[in-house]
DNA sequence: ATATATTTTTAGTGTTCATTAAATATTAAT
DNA sequence: ATTAATATTTAATGAACACTAAAAATATAT
């Protein structure tokens, strides 16, 4: 069985690679905040166990094996988040603490029991799919709403990050999934946008905007879409 | 913060004191089933942050800190143990180890959440005790129901075993806390025992009878609760 | 194309937690 | 009281994971 370290790194790999980064051993480091020799050394052992493959000075990837636990583990995460959420009471900024604690331990039957109990959901409180049992994972192709022009309507469907302080601030400004966002402005340089949210308007930062997922509802203009990101 | 090994040394090492047993470096060792080197090991360390105290061949006996962290961690397992069985839909031989690895990692907050969802119980789903957050755990001076002789009827207050097997069996019988049990027979020698429970009759092995701890009714002999364990 | 900057790997180390084998202390028995 | 049995500790070692510093490979820039 993997040990929690392990299933760590081969999470980070994923989330990398499903994002169409390359997942250098930098890269790898940066996301887990650990050095980059740190990585070069698991690697070496992934390698030997037969989850990643990984030549010097490539990018890594992931083997079937791997796959298969990377996955399993964020099944784990989500589900977690869900339960969280619904269940016990958790907001949506704490739920990913916990889970990314909880993802490591919990058994087959606490998984599908919690499973059950939700009704199978196919989404996490963030939006992000939860992959199925049998290894397959919905894919998501969204806008990031930094990139949606003015005169647009979106749907929110997902938000990309999981700091709890700015989770919190785009549930009080109701920046969440399945909320319906009117852009209403649009500043140049990457500049704060104007949007309708709830029936009240707000501005909101670029950096802020670009971990808002979206998908176009009318389209308005045939310049936004230019940069889909899949995460 | 403790480590998950410190937090199982602590606890076994709790357990046996409370179970006035000595907490010898081998009996820690059976009951966590490593070598006993690897308990003075362990000892050495636990000493110096000051969470035990060990003289060479000497018992070892928890801090005030030490003795914290243990009651917290088994706080931890038994309101787990609760929640899987209330909430989840667990039976009573699966609890144990699911809560043995997630007592390591949930918040104070995830705690609170299913103690008050759970309406502050006292006791787990076998009748042991829950330790409170102040530190506090009500003491049970209960008698073996092995000990107990013919005539007496007694209470099932809790079932000091683990093992998923004699649970099931137990279950079956229906020797689960709050049920009431008659006992009609008892052979010498550690013999099996007769007795009625839910209106059927049951003869149980000695080995079995021992793991179960009651409170007598009515007492018709003067012979019963020579030895009342503490556990 | 050579110098420079960046990325990655290697080498050497440290901590935690386990092991086995050997040495030593304690307890029990004749 | 010495021997034998038992319990405990010491010593040496190993695996998993992390680190820093140095070396080596790759990419970039002029």
């Amino acid at each position: 069985m993997p040990t929690p370290a392990t299933e760590d790194y081969l999470k980070a790999i994923y989330k990398l690679l499903e994002n169409s980064e390359p997942a250098s051993t930098n890269a790898v480091a940066d996301s887990m905040r650990v050095s980059a020799a740190s990585v070069t050394n698991m690697m070496k052992r992934l390698s030997e166990m037969g989850l990643v493959e990984h030549q010097p000075y490539q990018t890594i990837r992931l083997t079937e094996a791997g796959r298969k636990i990377a996955l399993e583990i964020i099944r784990h995460h989500r589900l977690l988040e869900v339960y969280m959420a619904e269940a016990l009471g958790f907001t949506w900024d704490q739920v990913d603490a916990e889970a990314e604690r909880l993802e490591h331990v919990i058994s087959e039957e606490f998984e599908d029991k919690i499973d059950a109990m939700l009704g199978y959901p196919t989404t996490d409180p963030h939006g992000s799919p939860i992959p199925q049992k049998d290894g397959s994972i919905a894919s998501t192709n969204h806008d990031r709403l930094s990139e949606i022009e003015p005169g647009n309507t979106v749907i929110i469907r997902r938000v990309a990050d999981t700091d709890p302080a700015l989770l919190r601030y785009l549930a009080k400004l109701g920046l969440r999934p399945d909320n319906r966002v009117d852009v209403m402005n649009k500043e140049p340089f990457e500049g704060p946008m104007f949007v309708k949210v709830e029936g009240e308007t707000h501005h909101v930062g670029h950096q802020v905007a670009s971990n808002v997922l979206v998908e176009c509802l009318a389209v308005e203009n045939a310049d936004r879409g230019i940069n889909p990101v899949k995460i």
